[in-house]
DNA sequence: ATGCGATGGTTCC
DNA sequence: TGGAACCCCTCGCA
């Protein structure tokens, strides 16, 4: 009942408490010889049923062969371990024994009487699964290892007939990837593909640099969910980090404590940072309160580009709110789109509005990324909530005038061109599936690949993007977070996955036994070999175990180091500082969580996981 | 220790 | 088409 008690309504909530409640003072009063003397209310209500005259309220009490165990020497979860072969039959079968042991012992049968008394209680032992509300089996944590409820489909695929632990997808070395019928079109788009773009793509794979060492993080530097990142262009060790709150922060990692939070710029969500090559002292970003800001990072003074509140508030279902944007460097355009399926043009330099708004997808949909083609900037890549990601030329704007519309069939977190070449489209949708096209030149119809990989959409999680890997001349490296966990050594973890989408290999696993949260912010930096993840409310910087030995020769620090930022928390108005310590960084977080993991898997311990156990 | 809240997409009616 | 109910691995604060 580890995790009972975080999602499911109040009332329901209750229920299962009282219910637990039960259970724990039947199983005392079971081992106990005799009767102790004082029971609580329900037990003594329990007795006077029993014993009284009809008028009395009665007890109904059924059991579970699971609230058995400690008469019996069965396992809680043999059968939920087993996979999806956990039948109908075999359920009842084991309620009937159930009723068989348990009710002469637990179960009072109403008192024959034909006085109308009260309705008789009806309280349930059985184990309640909180995810199908079946009865027999449950679902959550033991230890750090998630059940799956057998009556679902796969929580990793989607399939039915399994469970997650026994998908053939589990993430894992050589799983993972659903080739996609390879068609050889042959067309003249073919050719020109193979002539003109393939040269530019080194033929031999050369060896994948993972930054996968922890180097430096920030602890609650916002004070809600970080939404997006962005590396500064010209200035090496700065990151730019929006928020859920609609904060902008700015953490120069190289120099560590050097941070800053710009706190009035927006007032709901930042959901895209970008620099103007032409000008790196500002930035822009995309927020849900209807405005593209250019911001001086200096003086962290906004203007704004495009406000699509300056009418006022006319009520939630008609709030203008602005997802996706990118940055056309060679016509000095800001692309911006909405959550009513319009893009929008802005102006560079004269910072008005160039153009639209243009319905570029469904009507009254979310366009959650846009992208301009890095070597075609007439091509724009845009993806929503239509189940759609489509390619324009943005030169003939009109609904219906794409290039291309690749159908996803679900919402579109997020859709890239390859870095390089342009000529390779990377998207993330919510049906934990990573699509890939290798070329734009040829058949779109039907993705390369598709990856399956956990990134399910969590209302209370940024969604997750996959991106490639900028400095990746194969363009074929992507980094993602994962959702689902793995047991590591009795702590439950949340990868970030890097993942050779050419293969669909697992690359690489990024793990830290200290940060226990999900990230599903990440971001690769253009030039260094550093990654950027954005967990919950804190930013870590990983860098290549080799660089980060390195920085510890040269700054003659300790290998992790933490700085905590609180956000808008109330606190003693100045940081603490908190270097060269992971312990203390490991009770800031789920300390007491990994604990108790730890515990119950019998803890072998990894050399890392101090804290953990 | 534990309840609670923030809150988006989908499905059902 | 619109509104309401529902929802499987969150996370941290009160």
């Amino acid at each position: 009942m580890t995790k009972s008690g975080g999602k499911g309504k109040k009332g329901e909530y209750q229920r299962l408490t009282f219910r637990c409640a039960l259970v724990w003072r039947l199983t005392r009063h079971r081992s106990a010889a005799s009767l102790p003397t004082s029971l609580d209310g329900r037990m003594a209500l329990l007795t006077r049923a029993k014993a009284s005259s009809s008028r009395a309220a009665t007890l109904l009490i059924q059991s579970d062969s699971d609230s058995e165990n400690y008469s019996s020497a069965s396992s809680d979860f043999d059968d939920e371990q087993g996979g999806g072969d956990y039948s109908e039959e075999e359920e009842e079968e084991e309620e009937e024994g159930v009723s068989g042991l348990g009710a002469s012992e637990v179960r009072e049968e109403p008192p024959k009487t034909t006085n109308k008394g009260p309705p008789p209680i009806n309280i349930s032992l059985k184990k309640v699964c909180k995810v199908c509300k079946g009865t027999g089996h449950e679902a959550g944590f033991r230890g750090a290892t998630y059940i799956d409820c057998p009556k679902k489909p796969c929580f990793l695929c989607k399939m039915p007939g399994h469970t997650t632990m026994f998908c053939p997808h589990r993430v894992a070395m050589e799983h993972g990837v659903v080739p996609a019928p390879r068609r050889n079109t042959g067309t003249s788009l073919d050719y020109v593909f193979q002539r003109q773009i393939k040269p530019n793509i080194p033929m031999i794979k050369p060896a994948f640099v993972i930054p996968n060492q922890l180097s430096c993080g920030i602890i609650r530097f916002h004070s809600r969910q970080v939404t997006c990142l962005e590396f500064h262009p010209t200035k090496s060790g700065v990151i730019l980090s929006g928020d859920k709150k609609g904060q902008v922060g700015i953490w120069d990692y190289s120099k560590l404590h050097e941070k800053t939070v710009y706190k009035s710029i927006h007032s709901s969500i930042v959901n895209n940072i970008r620099f103007s090559s032409s000008n790196d002292g500002t930035v822009y970003a995309s927020s849900s309160d209807g405005t593209v800001s250019c911001t001086d990072l200096e003086t962290g003074e906004p203007f704004f580009l495009l406000n699509l509140l300056s009418n006022g508030w006319n009520g939630r279902a008609l709030w203008p709110m602005l997802y996706g944007m990118d940055i056309n460097q060679e016509k000095g355009l800001v692309l911006v789109a909405d959550n009513f399926g319009r893009l929008y043009f802005l102006d560079v330099r004269s910072k008005t509005k160039a153009g639209g708004p243009f319905l570029i997808h469904r009507k009254g949909t979310k366009i959650l990324g846009l992208h301009c083609n890095p070597v075609e900037p007439g091509l724009l890549l845009s993806c929503g909530n239509d189940h759609f990601a489509r390619i324009w030329d943005i030169r003939h704007l009109e609904a219906g005038s794409s290039l291309y519309n690749l159908d996803h069939g679900c919402v579109v977190n997020s859709a890239y061109f390859s870095p390089r070449t342009g000529s390779k489209i990377l998207t993330t949708s919510i049906d934990n599936r990573i699509r890939v096209w290798d070329s734009i030149f040829t058949n779109m119809e039907t993705p390369s690949r598709e990856i399956v990989h956990s990134h399910d959409f969590n209302f209370h999680l940024t969604p997750f993007r996959a991106e490639w890997d900028p400095k990746d001349h194969s363009e074929s490296l992507a980094v993602i977070g994962r959702y689902i966990s793995e047991n590591y050594n009795g702590v439950a973890l949340h990868p970030i996955d890097f993942i050779d989408t050419t293969s669909g290999k697992l690359v690489a696993e990024v793990i830290e036994p200290d940060i226990t949260t999900i990230s599903p912010v990440n971001k690769l930096h253009p030039q260094d070999d550093v990654l950027a993840t954005g967990s919950w409310r804190s930013l870590f910087i990983w860098r290549p175990k080799e660089d980060a030995e390195c920085m510890q020769e040269q700054l003659g620090r300790k290998s992790k180091e933490f700085i905590i930022g609180m956000g808008d928390k109330k606190s003693s108005g100045k940081d603490c500082i908190d270097s060269d310590d992971d312990s203390d960084f490991g009770s800031k977080g789920k300390k007491s969580k990994a604990k108790k993991y730890g515990k119950s898997d019998g803890c072998g311990k990894s050399k890392k996981s101090k804290g953990a156990c």
